[in-house]
DNA sequence: AAGCGCATGTAAAAGGTTACATGATTAC
DNA sequence: GTAATCATGTAACCTTTTACATGCGCTT
């Protein structure tokens, strides 16, 4: 393909549902929520933006907007948002070039209550494993040697169990929180 | 520089302070970490070793072990000992390939007691600020509005929040706890 | 008119994965 | 003898960053 990955390509026409962007804002966007999904490049977005315009998927507008300097403003089209269901609809099996859970989360308006859980039952098994896998090493780790992998060790299982608690609060929330008509509606 | 980025052959190179490995092996301890410091291919480790090989900061012998095809286990030279000493030596202003973090905490060994505490202390600002952002993106977003990017900054806060839990904790062991021998040898 | 912040763009280089090729050893 | 696991290696490809180049509009 074209420019960029596929799955970044697919978050920023998803984050283009929220509002028309510009290729700044969205790096100022993604810049602020930090190292949750990266803080990719102008030369990665730009080019990604022009391949979502190939596509049809967007539409740009030149904007001059009070005394600043001309925008080019990105809007998703019917056929955009058309290609983004169908890429939300089947889960992730793919690997992640960005942080594949939290960009799917940001989407999540975009899912149905179903598409959701299932969503964060599989980040729940995943991190459930990993958990088990540090766990693991742990005990075969013998006293004393080796202090930086242990503390390394430690270190990763203290963030995966607070990942754990967070998912499974979210799903019992979910379990118990009537099904609104805002996440059943897929497309806007 | 030839092959791999420099970050994650420096990484390689600490882990064969802890014992002698081959490429495989490498592969095999990278890939319990888990997403920890992320699970690179041979065809990183491998050109990544060659390289170390060349610039004479580790030695191989091929050792054919009890029924088992020959491998190549790698020992790191006492000029090895040396770069590495001055890479960690120096904290890490630079960008992360692999979470730079948790690398430098797996080798943590070979860190100085304050050397310790100072990286610690460097990822509890930069996770605090992270917070922080998350936190006025939070207040910022409309109530009800947005509803996967509201769930999304309250699970990157969430994970933050255990972050600094666990930094504060050992932090506060690392001032109570008397300078052992151990942590203040540099060059083993 | 020089400088700065905003904004877009692109080519080259770096970094890493995928896919393939090779070969030894054990088990069937 | 052939399949499976262990083990090493490489080249082509993909993606992303780095480092530039460009230009508008405001301020001094």
């Amino acid at each position: 393909m074209a420019n960029g990955s596929k799955s970044f390509r697919q978050f920023i026409l998803g984050l283009l549902t929220h509002r028309p962007m510009s290729g700044y804002d969205i790096k100022r966007f993604l810049q602020s929520l930090g190292w949750l999904v990266g803080s990719p490049s102008f030369g990665s977005i730009y080019p990604a933006l022009h391949t979502l315009l190939e596509n049809g998927w967007v539409t740009v507008e030149v904007s001059s907007f009070e005394n600043k300097p001309p925008r080019k403003i990105y809007t998703i089209t019917e056929a955009g948002k058309s290609v983004l269901q169908e890429w939300l609809s089947h889960p992730s099996t793919d690997n992640a070039p960005l942080k594949a859970f939290v960009m799917r989360l940001i989407l999540s308006d975009r899912l149905t209550h179903a598409g959701l859980v299932a969503h964060l039952r599989q980040r729940h098994a995943q991190v459930a494993d990993h958990h088990a896998s540090l766990e693991r090493m742990s005990r075969e780790l013998d006293e004393g040697r080796e202090s930086g992998q242990r503390l390394a060790l430690e270190y990763g299982m203290a963030v995966a169990s607070a990942e754990l608690a967070w998912l499974d609060s979210q799903l019992e929330r979910l379990s118990q929180e009537p099904v609104s008509e805002d996440v059943l509606e897929s497309v806007g």
